[in-house]
DNA sequence: TTCTATTGTTCAAGAAATTCGAACAATAGA
DNA sequence: TCTATTGTTCGAATTTCTTGAACAATAGAA
């Protein structure tokens, strides 16, 4: 477990982020930590293996999505809200509201969970 | 040239249109065609080869981001405003804002095109 | 201290995406 | 019909997902 390395603010790319959101996994992640707040990778409860996952979060966190702080054995995720708002205003809530829609579109339909 | 398939709506997603828009290339087409209106491979004017505009502009259209419709040889593309600003309200307006912004950024420190 | 459990990361290998040039297909117009 | 224009598709080389296995770092008990 070796440090881990943010990306600065002027490292931030629009394209960067919007690809780091272009995955169900990663999108899973993001929504997770914006209603839930700090969260290690049990306690995302993604279904998935575990160096996938930690792959997922290297690449949001490398994009400059998340940022993640050690305590202990585990790392504690969150979403670098304030950034990316000045970065880019009103992006993530309307990827984040569009993750609620998208979630009663498939509620509707009977599917519980839509990793595809 | 065959004809060119466009998703429905249901089949247009929150994942695969993020997708689409995190790549440089694809951003940079969206942008275009946001302020161009309808226009043909030629006159996005990207320096690149046209087999892999080609390509970008097929995921582009099976994301739902855009559609074209063919006139004589050429194929018109432009954005799927109405249709994306439905499904993910102020999705595509944080995005196109934030790359005018990014813009501003670059053009303060005399780049004049960033394609990565 | 040493042993063990917990939590993640890194590595290696196979599957998918990006990039390009070359070849192909469809239409327009001479 | 011939040729130019406009894009798409194909094949091959280079870069991203996905996983299990091995590894590293810390915490806590013995």
């Amino acid at each position: 477990m070796r440090l881990l390395c943010h990306p600065d603010h002027k490292d931030i790319t629009l394209a960067g982020v919007l690809y780091a959101l272009g995955d169900p996994i990663r999108l899973a992640v993001v929504q997770r930590l914006a209603v839930q707040g700090e969260l290690t990778c049990v306690a995302l409860e993604i279904p998935i293996a575990k160096s996938t996952l930690s792959h997922h979060l290297k690449v949001l966190r490398e994009s400059g999505v998340i940022c993640s702080r050690r305590e202990g054995t585990q790392h504690l995720s969150s979403l670098r809200r304030e950034e990316l708002d000045t970065l880019f205003p009103g992006l993530l809530a309307a990827v984040l509201r569009a993750c609620v829609l998208a979630e009663a579109q498939l509620s509707k339909k009977g599917s519980t969970q839509a990793w595809n």
